[in-house]
DNA sequence: CTTTCGTAGATTGTTGACAATCTGAAATGT
DNA sequence: ACATTTCAGATTGTCAACAATCTACGAAAG
């Protein structure tokens, strides 16, 4: 098919993408997004041909990407089987929150060494938006808001590991979170609160406090889900 | 070319592992294999057609074999230039250690939870294997075992989502152990006085010295690596 | 002598075709 | 009616060929 040569904005933007990422990237990008964002849900088979007609491309990138998601945990592939999205069992979540505790504690820490100034303005400032949800009861516009609260922090602790680390544990959560549907039981006003301490204790430079404030807010929202879904507390590990 | 069918050993286990992995899979763990244990160092360029030549299959597998890889953090894959052994520099060998540091103290803290007698006396017997070998101050005998001291507190945790992280972590680590032959600077015996107190704070179930000492234990570790270097010793941090 | 350009070889990216395997339903026998 | 077998369609696994890109080396211009 012939370009539009009159349309600068797709050729630029796209040819930069297509010389940065290869097919099997940009298809793991976009899979994963639908993964992660619910858009497919958890034990659905995914069909090679059926993605690759779908992106437009081969079926080759396509099987690289699985490859890729199921090595990131967001997949299972079952040989002549076929590649599944990932379901997350209560167990698991269990297990995958006690990694995140850790993880977030870690996070605490090195952020109150190493957090700049903008980024303390920018956690108020989001704090402040998900006040304005917060009265409004609007769960749906908060959820984006706490996963980029704790992206920044976790970028602000300046560990590259910690973050592919922190990034891989998140995703996988989710795919437990969109399974049960829990994004909106999420106790939102506790939530701030702990948001508003984890900021004075970074702000502060208070490592160790940072540390157990991120580690008990995990632990704490993991409770919450619990209590949401009729279920006895788990023993806090 | 015609099987053997006088060699039961070969077509029994080889039927078998091809029905179970894809050769993509095999691939993965082969390159990946060569990579931790330092066959291929760190840096390399990985020639697609090369190996897969070299472990007689086309050139497919390898191309998946490789994305898994890079989502592992064994190799870095730069578009139409090649896929590169990673290399872990100080800095970010640095990052890595703080957050093995954290997941080691999760695994003290679980195993002490839950590790049963008969690990107990497994960790036992290496630490056994352990001062024999010390005495001969045989370094290159003694790293396995301490890899397998930690991978079987690690499975102690009993926390699938942990041990997957953890091994990972260590996995990227060697990449940088390798990089610096370190191997063999390691304080064996203060190790294994460390690996003495682990133990038994993990028999007598007491969570919070477990997690302590484990994190100390890598915290120190890496500290013997850049005493070892010449290297000012990093902040605890 | 240095720089630039261009070309040939090598390497990676992508695709479509073929082989192997699985799935499910129809056919067969008890 | 029920279990078993068979077979066709669908799906995955693997491969080899083609296209796109990079690399290195040599020629030509300054």
């Amino acid at each position: 098919m012939q370009p539009n040569l009159n349309n600068p904005s797709t050729s630029a933007q796209d040819i930069g993408l297509l010389q940065e990422h290869s097919l099997a990237t940009l298809a793991q990008r976009e899979v994963g997004r639908r993964i992660v964002s619910g858009e497919i849900c958890g034990g659905s088979k995914l069909n090679e041909a059926n993605i690759a007609k779908a992106l437009g491309i081969s079926r080759g990138p396509v099987r690289e990407a699985f490859r890729a998601l199921d090595q990131a945990g967001l997949v299972r592939v079952e040989k002549n089987r076929g590649v599944f999205v990932r379901e997350v069992s209560l167990p698991e979540a269990n297990e995958i929150y006690e990694v995140r505790a850790v993880l977030e504690g870690l996070i605490g820490r090195l952020a109150a060494q190493r957090i700049e100034a903008g980024e303390i303005d920018q956690l108020r400032t989001i704090i402040k938006r998900m006040r304005a949800q917060e009265k409004s009861c609007n769960a749906q516009a908060y959820f984006p808001l706490n996963v980029e609260f704790h992206d920044l922090l976790a970028r602000a602790a300046r560990n590259s590991a910690l973050l592919a680390n922190y990034r891989g544990i998140v995703n996988q959560l989710d795919l437990y979170r969109r399974a049960t549907l829990t994004r909106s039981t999420d106790n939102i006003s506790i939530s701030t609160r702990d948001h508003e301490a984890i900021v004075t204790a970074v702000a502060t430079r208070d490592e160790s406090l940072a540390e157990r404030l991120m580690s008990e807010h995990v632990l704490q929202s993991r409770q919450r889900l619990h209590r949401a879904l009729g279920l006895p507390d788990a023993q806090s590990s």
